[in-house]
DNA sequence: TTGTTTGCTAAACACTGTTCAGTAAGTTTG
DNA sequence: CAAACTTACTGAACAGTGTTTAGCAAACAA
């Protein structure tokens, strides 16, 4: 009787086709230009079909969104090699930065965009609480290392964590046009070296 | 011949009475959940008309983005009589970031919407550039009492926005899911302390 | 070979932003 | 004043959206 895992299994299959052409499309034409019909042409069933394996178009957001942590997490691996404590947190915050500048459709629906956080339980923290647990333990280790003078892991960790984030909100939803369109990397370069000296000399 | 003096003068009030009523429905209600229709129904006028006055619904919305911004920096005036420098940044700091708890909407469309955005000329950035110029000038004050050391005046308030930024960022989107709700303004608080501690210490 | 379950879809519902032909009133001209 | 022109406005439509539901054919179970 292995039908009902084989249904299973074919049910799974489904979703992750539903959620790679999702995907695809989204990162080529940008999350608000794309519709439950698009998606459906692309894998060649009918818009209703979606809503068996989905419940509604957030909840399809929400697991690219769950994907989207995957792969930022993936790209923080390599600066574990780094031994200095500062220095991995530094390569942190612009790991941060490059991944929002490089994917940025993927980053807005990380952490801008308000459709797939409609209501979710405690148990779709776990990426987001992960990548924050990977930025504290970093925190912590400049505090024992005796870089950072020993402050709330938690509250520290949020401050240095929005400070960047800022960088890439204010970027992403272009509201940098105050500046010249060609001195904005400059500027936002500047100010992260300054940001992060800053924390060197004060925190 | 006063009639298209008149006529000019009607052409206004009516495009106040639309954003007017605009704003009225998009604060109560939400900017996704308010639609030309309903904007029509409220001003008693057909869903066309609006279109006469603005070229579509980004234009509308770019119009109350501008008023948004004029609330803003008349809510910073009152931190104007501050006299040490320092004080008047942190005092402005709390206020950017109570208009944003108090006005998510408003301020929403200010700095995280993509919609008005869409597409603009340098001369629709006067209200933007006049607020980060309120701030370059406090940090300019900053280095002149030699509270801060005299970096780049520019990229030092672009470090100190886009930090100041984050936190609302980062809540008025509901990335803060991973601490418990209640714990939420207490770390914001503390994280803002000490985001100010550290400017203080190692700028 | 029945009866039941499953997977899927066509069609509809209630919306959305936007355009355009047509109308009725206001204004100018003869 | 009457005719011509201008302006302000609207009803209706277009093309799209997310989502629901009734029904159908194939796969499965008895």
């Amino acid at each position: 009787m292995g039908i009902t895992e084989r249904k299973e299994r074919e049910r799974e299959e489904m979703r992750q086709l539903i959620l790679e052409e999702a995907l695809k499309l989204f990162l080529t034409n940008g999350f608000d230009k794309v519709s439950i019909r698009n998606i459906a042409d692309k894998i060649e069933y009918s818009p209703a079909t979606i809503y068996l394996y989905f419940k509604d178009k957030n909840e399809l957001l929400f697991a690219l969104h769950q994907r989207g942590f995957a792969k930022m997490v993936a790209e923080f691996q390599p600066l574990r090699l780094l031994s200095d404590p500062f220095e991995k947190l530094v390569e942190m915050g612009r790991s941060y930065i490059r991944f929002a500048v490089e994917n940025p459709e993927l980053f807005d629906l990380m952490f801008i965009m308000t459709a797939p956080m409609d209501k979710l339980d405690k148990e779709d923290w776990v990426e987001g609480d992960q990548a924050f647990g990977l930025l504290m333990q970093v925190v912590q280790e400049c505090m024992d290392a005796g870089i950072f003078q020993k402050h709330d892991v938690q509250s520290t960790s949020m401050m240095i964590w929005s400070s960047i984030h800022g960088y890439t909100a204010l970027f992403l939803r272009k509201r940098l046009g105050m500046f010249a369109e060609c001195d904005v990397p400059v500027i936002m370069d500047d100010a992260f070296n300054l940001f992060c000296e800053t924390l060197r000399k004060g925190l």
